[in-house]
DNA sequence: GAAAACCCGACATAAATGGTCGTATACTGA
DNA sequence: TCAGTATACGACCATTTATGTCGGGTTTTC
């Protein structure tokens, strides 16, 4: 169905919410888990592995926590998910492995990569930051910066 | 995971696989189905919500079988998809539905909704007959009619 | 050295997906 | 009119994937 899965999510909702405590040295997975009414134990789990993949800085011990490794502009979407969900392709058959097994199968994949390229552009041009200042007005004022053109 | 499902896939493959042989004026599940080497029973029961929801026409009896039911270029890679897997959304909580339900979370839906409209226009931009002449050269000759342009 | 945190693997449960079976119904042509 | 071919549809099962839990271990601070 083409959708994030909950630890995604999540693992983007914590980050937002630590984009937007910046006064925080660090936060827990506690802090953050109780802040969304998500499972404790489970945030936990997924900020380790932000947390391996560079994206979070982690510090244990008393007012430990977590905290954004790099500035929030700096952090993109594509990078949460790929590091929660891992690499994703919108066929189940790409190029790369030795899938599409016997059958001559899946001419179909080739049109839908540059659809999966599209996709992860578009989520490469979203930052933590944009999603922390959601409340931003429908018109973007100055430059199209975000603007993504493909032809397909 | 972000990714197709598998009979969504082998929908696409069983239109594009229509949209191949035109000079027939219908083909069986089982014709299709053998081609691509996929489950005869699986196919069929996918065509034929394909034909519920009005992209193919089907015939029953000797010679029966299924048609697309317009032009391979009026059929949208999107309608497929969401005929197959229903309708899509990139966050697990999206506004309509009473989802989100008690704690103020997902503050990060609208942000992503945008991403979803995109990914939608993509896939509403791809026609059946696109997928039909995959051997297309890399670069289009003739004027970008399939461009998309987002701007988030 | 106790408390607060992160770290991590194993496990349990739940839901979605992929696929099968059986049967009913519709159409065709000899 | 009957046999064969095909769609239509619901119930069911198997497998995988996603989600969540448990328990023990390590680091850091006070």
């Amino acid at each position: 169905m083409l959708k994030l899965t909950k630890k995604a999510d999540y693992g983007l909702m914590a980050l937002k919410y630590l984009a937007e405590h910046p006064e925080k040295a660090a936060l827990s997975a506690k802090d953050v888990a109780d802040a969304y009414g998500i499972p404790a134990q489970l945030l936990a789990k997924i900020l380790q592995l932000l947390t391996k993949h560079g994206l979070l800085r982690s510090h244990a011990g008393m007012n430990g926590g977590y905290a954004l490794a790099r500035d929030a502009r700096e952090i993109s979407a594509y990078e949460v998910i790929h590091a929660i969900d891992g690499p994703f392709f919108i066929t189940s058959c790409t190029k790369g492995a030795k899938n599409c097994d016997l059958t001559p199968s899946c001419t179909i994949k080739e049109p839908l990569a540059r659809v999966n390229d599209t996709i992860a552009g578009v989520l490469k041009s979203i930052s933590i930051q944009d999603l922390a200042e959601h409340e931003q007005p429908a018109h973007r004022p100055h430059a199209p910066q975000g603007l993504v053109a493909l032809t397909l």
